[in-house]
DNA sequence: TAAGATGACTTGCATTTTGCAAGTTACTTT
DNA sequence: AAAGTAACTTGCAAAATGCAAGTCATCTTA
C-alpha cells in the first residue's frame, strides 16, 4: 500500500490518495457514511468481498489518519463501532462525485436518473450526510438495494 | 491491480474505484487537466515518481477506459500526445474534491487560503477547466510551483 | 454454568502488483 | 552517420493482496 511512502510531490491530491488512494478505502467510509454501517463484521459482509486481513490494515490506516474512529460498545464488550471523524465526514463531497461519475459512465445497476438528481442536488445531499452524521443517525441513507452483482458469495 | 476485477458490488463508487482506485492514476488526470501535460516523459517527470513500467500500464487502463485517447503528433514520429476525453474530463469535480480535501486536512506545501477560494467556487474553477480543454489550452491551469518535496530525483 | 456462538482480528502462504535499473526500438537532430 | 530522444519493455526483488484457517475475548443459551 502508500505505507512505505516515499517522497512524493505536495499536492494535495496526491496527499490524498496517500491516504486513500487504494480500492477499499473509500469503500469503507462510503458504508461508513451512506449505509449506517458500523462494525467490522458489517464491513466484511458490506458485498464487495474484502478480505479481512485487508480490512483490519485498512481501519488500522484510517483510524490513523484521524479519518475514523473506533468506540466500543458498552453493552457489548466485543463489539467496537467505527465513526466517522470530521476529517472523514468531509470525504463527503469526494464520495459524491464518484458515486456521480460512475453512475454517469459506467454501468452500475443503480438508478441513474437518481443520481442524476442527486448531481442537480449536491448541496442538498451533503447536507443531509452532515445532518444525519450529527445526529448519528445510523439508518442508511440510501435503500439497501441489491449490492452484489453476482457470483461468488463472500460466506 | 484492480485489473482482474472479482465480482463486486454494482455501486458506482465502487466501479469508479476499479477503474482509478490507485496511486496513480488520477496523478495521471491531473497533470493532464490542470498541468497541461501531454507526454509520458512529462508524467515521468512529473515529480512523483512514478516507475515507467507502472505509467505505461495506467496509461493503457485509461485509455481503454476511454478516459484519455493518444493521438501521435504529427510532426514529430516518436511523440504521442494524450488528451482527455468527455469522461475523463468529467473527472473533475473528483480531483477538485480531492485537492480541497487534502489541502484543509493535510500539510500539503500548497497555499490553503487559494484553494479554500477555489471551495468556495468550485463552479468557477470547473467551468474553467472544461473552457480550457475545449479550446486545448495546453498552458497550466496552476503555476507550476514546487512540485518534489525533497530527496531523491526522478533522475 | 458449561457449551456453543459471535465479533474482531491474526497468521501462514500463494499470487499479484510494485518498484527499480537497465535495456529496446523507432524516430530526429546534428 | 553518430548521437540524442520518446515511449516503452524486460527481468527481478520487494511489497501488497487475497484466501483459508485459527485465536481469543466476550456474549448467549440450554
Amino acid at each position: 500500500m502508500a505505507s512505505k511512502s516515499h517522497p512524493r510531490s505536495g499536492c494535495p491530491v496526491s496527499v490524498s490518495l496517500e491516504i486513500f488512494g487504494d480500492r477499499w478505502s473509500l469503500l469503507i467510509i462510503r458504508d461508513l457514511m451512506v449505509r449506517g454501517f458500523r462494525t467490522f463484521k458489517e464491513f466484511e459482509e458490506s458485498g464487495e468481498g474484502i478480505a479481512t486481513n485487508i480490512l483490519a490494515e485498512r481501519l488500522e490506516r484510517l483510524e490513523a489518519a484521524d479519518i475514523i474512529a473506533p468506540e466500543p460498545e458498552k453493552t457489548d464488550g466485543r463489539r467496537i463501532n467505527y465513526r466517522l471523524t470530521e476529517k472523514g465526514i468531509d470525504l463527503a463531497p469526494v464520495l459524491l462525485e464518484l458515486l456521480i461519475w460512475g453512475a454517469k459512465h459506467e454501468r452500475t445497476g443503480v438508478d441513474c436518473a437518481g443520481v442524476a438528481k442527486m448531481a442537480r442536488n449536491r448541496e442538498r445531499v451533503l447536507t443531509e450526510v452532515r445532518r444525519r452524521w450529527g445526529r448519528r443517525d445510523t439508518t442508511p441513507l440510501l435503500p439497501q438495494g441489491r449490492t452484489r452483482v453476482e457470483g461468488r458469495s463472500t460466506k
